[in-house]
DNA sequence: CTCCGCACTGTTATAACATAACAGTCTGCC
DNA sequence: GGCAGACTGTTATGTTATAACAGTGCGGAG
C-alpha cells in the first residue's frame, strides 16, 4: 500500500494501484465480461500490498459489501481471474497474487518474500527452457510448470544486512509479518 | 502397486516397495528414531503407486492399527519424514510422495501426471542453477525453491499417442483416476 | 412478444486439509 | 526416586475449497 512502481527488465509498469484498471481496459479490448463483482475483487488486490487468501479477499469483499459474501463467490471470482491470467495462485501459500506481467505471455517465477511477505513475479525465459529440456530428458511432457521460491526480496536482505553490521542482531525480522490474510 | 523398479540417469533404484527399507537403514546409519509408527506410514507409501494425501494416509492407518487415528498423529509423522527429506510435500496436490533420490542432496523437480497420477522426482542441477541466477539477476535471495510441473509422464503419453493413432479418440484417458486420495 | 438458454450471482451445506493445546507413556539419566 | 525429553493419544477447532441448487437478468430464436 505503501510501495509503488517498480521497474523492471521487461519494461512494464506493475503499479498495484493501477491494476485494477490495466485488467479493465485487457477486458474491453478482449470482449471479456468485467462485472462489478470481479472488478471490485480487483480493487482488492490493487489496495493489497502482498499475496491473498481467499478468505482474506472474502472478508474484504464482505467489508465493502456492507454484507456478509460466501466462499463461492470469492473462488468462481477467483476462477475467472484465474482462467484470464489477471492472477496466479501462489500454492505454497494458498494464496493468490496480481499478475505483474499482463499482456506477455510470460512463465513467471513466483519469488515470495518470508520477511515482509510480498511476492513478485520474475521473466525466466531460461529457467522454463532448463525445465522443458530436463523434463524431455525423463520423456515427460510437462502442461503446466510452476516456480516458487521462498527467501529475502531485494529490500529485506538488504535491511538485514544493514541490521547485522550494525549491531549483530541475531533476531530475524519476522515481526514485520505477513501484510494480509495468509500464515504459515 | 502394479509398478517397479524404474532405471533412471542417477543411478539409483527407485523401487517404491523397497522405500521403506532403505528409509530405515538410512536412519540406523544415521541415528535417527525410526518408531513403527513411522515405519508404518512409511510402509504405506511404499505401497502406494502415487502421492498421497494425508487423510489417505490417516485411512490407511486407521486400516492396519485397527483402530481411529486422528489427524495430528499423521501431520506429525509427516513433519518428521519431510524434516528428514525421506517424503516431499507436493503444494499443488496437498499430497506427499517418497523420495526418490534419498541420500543425493538433489534439489528435485516434481513432476505430476495427469493421466495416471503418479508423481517422479527429477534431477535438475541446471534448472536449479538457471533458478538461482534468474533470481539472482534481480536481487531477490531464495532459501528454497520448488518447482512442480503437471503433464504427462511417458507411459500415459505414449499410451496415448497410441490411442489417438488408432482410432482418432477425442476423449482424454482421464477415466483412470489418480490412484490415491488426492483429487483436483 | 414470449420463451429459452446462458452467464452470472446468491445461498446452504459440507468436504478436505491442517493445527492448537493438553494429557499420557516410556526411557534414560542424575 | 524424580526429572527431562521424545513420542504418541485425544479433543477441539481453524483454514481452505467445493457441491448442489435457486434466482436474476439479458439477448436471441421462434
Ligand atoms: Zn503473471
Ligand atoms: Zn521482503
Ligand atoms: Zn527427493
Ligand atoms: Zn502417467
Amino acid at each position: 500500500m505503501l510501495e509503488t512502481k517498480t521497474e523492471r527488465v521487461c519494461g512494464c509498469a506493475h503499479d498495484p494501484a493501477t491494476f485494477a484498471a490495466r485488467v479493465e481496459q485487457s477486458c474491453a479490448r478482449d470482449g471479456v465480461q468485467l462485472t462489478p463483482l470481479r472488478r471490485r475483487v480487483l480493487d482488492i488486490f490493487s489496495g493489497s500490498a502482498g499475496p491473498l487468501g481467499a478468505y482474506a479477499i472474502l472478508e474484504a469483499l464482505s467489508r465493502r459489501e456492507g454484507k456478509q459474501v460466501a466462499p463461492p463467490t470469492v473462488y468462481r471470482t477467483l476462477d475467472f481471474l484465474l482462467e484470464h491470467g489477471f492472477v496466479h495462485k501462489i500454492e505454497s501459500l494458498n494464496a493468490y497474487a496480481p499478475c505483474e506481467h499482463l499482456g506477455h505471455a510470460h512463465h513467471g517465477m513466483l519469488a515470495v518474500c518470508d520477511a515482509c511477505g510480498r511476492s513478485e513475479e520474475i521473466e525466466d525465459e531460461a529457467v522454463m527452457r532448463a525445465i522443458a529440456a530436463t523434463a524431455a530428458g525423463s520423456g515427460f511432457m510437462p502442461r503446466t510448470v510452476m516456480v516458487e521460491a521462498k527467501g529475502l526480496c531485494r529490500r529485506c536482505a538488504e535491511r538485514e544486512a544493514g541490521a547485522t553490521a550494525h549491531h549483530r542482531n541475531p533476531g530475524v525480522a519476522s515481526s514485520t509479518s505477513a501484510p494480509s490474510g495468509s500464515r504459515k
